[in-house]
DNA sequence: GCTTTCGTCGATCATATGATCACGATGCGC
DNA sequence: GCGCATCGTGATCATATGATCGACGAAAGC
């Protein structure tokens, strides 16, 4: 009785800025100094479920606010932004850093993803690209503890994964003995047409995620290093509409396959098996990148991606429009 | 087992910037998604009570960071340090502005915190000054509400309370029927030896609180303003170590009482008296109040202490040393 | 090499929190 | 002036949280 009226003539008065007052008052104490809800109504003469309420209304009008003093602070909201806007399971951003490789640190935080999705009994199909071999260099340590199968999802593969997989029965890893690309149609049929090949291409379409890398249609492209593809071919592909490559498949600015002789040559999955995969995950970043990561995203070609910061703020503003 | 497999590999590469990432994330879903400890554990694939512990440990470690969007955000520190410093029950800071009179504000203040403390049947004894005055007359409709007695500490205060208690049953209301100072000592003695003020004084030490003002020995003081003293008085204050006043009563750097005739001309308590009240209430701001301010605390003369913002901060300051 | 100590883990339980309900007051429109 | 709607309140209960405990595993020391 004398509470409720100790109240009543409380409200009563109660106008904005002493509204603000205990707003604050309660959030300090709840905050800062740590009290419970029924302290702080004891204190203040308020019942413990107006002390809840209140902080509540103040969460919701802003008045507390929690900021988390770390560079990733700002990366989460980009990663909640690209998820909602191109329908993704999962995004990761790295900060923006100066230190550091950036693709090292992709690699780091793919494998970091990987780390904690993989389940025993579990098959990680690989495409191929620099990231991803860096990814699976830093993963092979705990692959060596672990029941998990590697596949290639294309030929070319084998150059790098050789290294990761040695010293572990190898009966967990599954390579398309072949290179990327082959020089004619008929050669990349015959060997899509191998009792192994189709064996390792078969055992990859049951595989419970792929991790490949996204390559941008510029001359400085992975592609093009390592002597699978010219420049020259590369204009080509640009003038078709290409603006990025997944597992050596181009697509254009929605994310959609183009019809490339190169294609024919390739010795890998296409991209209607591979979309079949549970779990696609990319790993990519830098700004030549950007449109040919907005596209994959946009054409539903992964499920998961994994960028810098600079990155995922340019894909971003380019679909503000 | 899976999981646990899985946390162990997890943590077993686990170094700094990954942790630091991981404890972003689960800050990040906790205090902007609003996700239960739960959901964020099966998201990361972590045990609840995990979770819970890298909450705390993001808290203790300043990660996470609550900021209340407030101009009294700053106050509360302040009154902390008061409290702790000084012993007070209890302190309240507003916060500067620019905008309005700082006596009205700290008036407001003043109400607003016995208006939340006050009980039915309890009493309040009112000291004299112009903040006093404002907090009673805001007070003035709450009263009237209420079952509480006022008594005045010392004489002086008819004039101001008169229009704040019309209108109520005046039985609640008792008052010393006498200036604040008398000319001569021994009229003082006279006044003090009536029968009506010896009863409302001794009334005035049962009650529960005591609301006075805080004046400094300044040019400025209400006590010269309203013809109580004169500045040459002021100024052999001064000179005997006098730094502020409560009720009428000079006191030095320590807050201990000096020995001036002009304290023996009052009609009112006395400081044995006034702290005898379970809990005295000061209210007072301004740069010319600093030192009596600290003075009045550090001497204990009072419990609470309602004070602005730029006048905490300088009472801080000196205490620094 | 074995033990000891430390730190971390998850299980359990007490407590803190917030969702829901029903009530009473206030203010509005008829 | 009288319902009616709306809001804010506290009571009750389900859930979320964090404190405590024993156990395990890793690193350090004998």
């Amino acid at each position: 009785m004398k509470v409720s009226d100790v109240n009543e003539a409380y409200d009563e008065l109660a106008f904005e800025p002493h509204e603000e007052e205990l707003l604050s008052r309660v959030a300090w104490h709840y905050y800062h100094d740590g009290l419970t809800q029924s302290e702080i109504g004891e204190r203040l003469n308020l019942s413990r479920i107006k002390v809840s309420r209140m902080l509540d209304r103040g969460r919701r009008m802003g008045l507390i606010h929690v900021h988390i003093n770390s560079s990733y602070g700002g990366c989460f909201a980009l990663e909640a932004r690209l998820q909602e806007i191109y329908g993704l399971d999962e995004a990761r951003v790295i900060p923006a850093q100066e230190a550091g490789n950036v693709n090292d640190r992709l690699a780091e935080a793919a494998s970091q993803y990987l780390m904690g999705r993989l389940k025993d009994q579990e098959m990680l199909a690989v495409g191929w690209g620099a990231t991803v071999m860096g990814t699976l260099q830093r993963l092979a340590r705990t692959l060596s503890y672990r029941d998990i199968s590697l596949v290639s999802l294309t030929g070319g593969v084998s150059a790098y994964i050789e290294g990761v997989a040695s010293g572990r029965s190898s009966q967990n890893v599954h390579l398309i003995p072949a290179p990327l690309v082959v020089s004619q149609e008929s050669i990349a049929e015959a060997i899509r047409g191998e009792r192994h090949v189709v064996e390792v291409m078969s055992m990859a379409r049951t595989a419970n995620y792929a991790l490949v890398g996204i390559g941008a249609v510029a001359d400085e492209a992975t592609l093009i290093a390592s002597g699978y593809a010219s420049r020259s071919q590369f204009e080509i592909f640009r003038r078709q509409g290409a603006v990025g490559d997944i597992i050596g498949i181009f697509y254009d600015q929605n994310g959609a396959p183009l019809d490339l002789p190169f294609h024919k040559m390739l010795v890998g999955l296409d991209f209607e098996a591979l979309s079949a995969i549970p779990q696609v995950i990319a790993s990519a970043g830098g700004p030549k990148k950007v449109e040919a990561i907005r596209a994959a995203a946009r054409g539903g070609r992964i499920d998961v991606l994994i960028t810098d910061e600079p990155t995922a703020e340019a894909i971003l503003d380019k679909d503000q429009a």
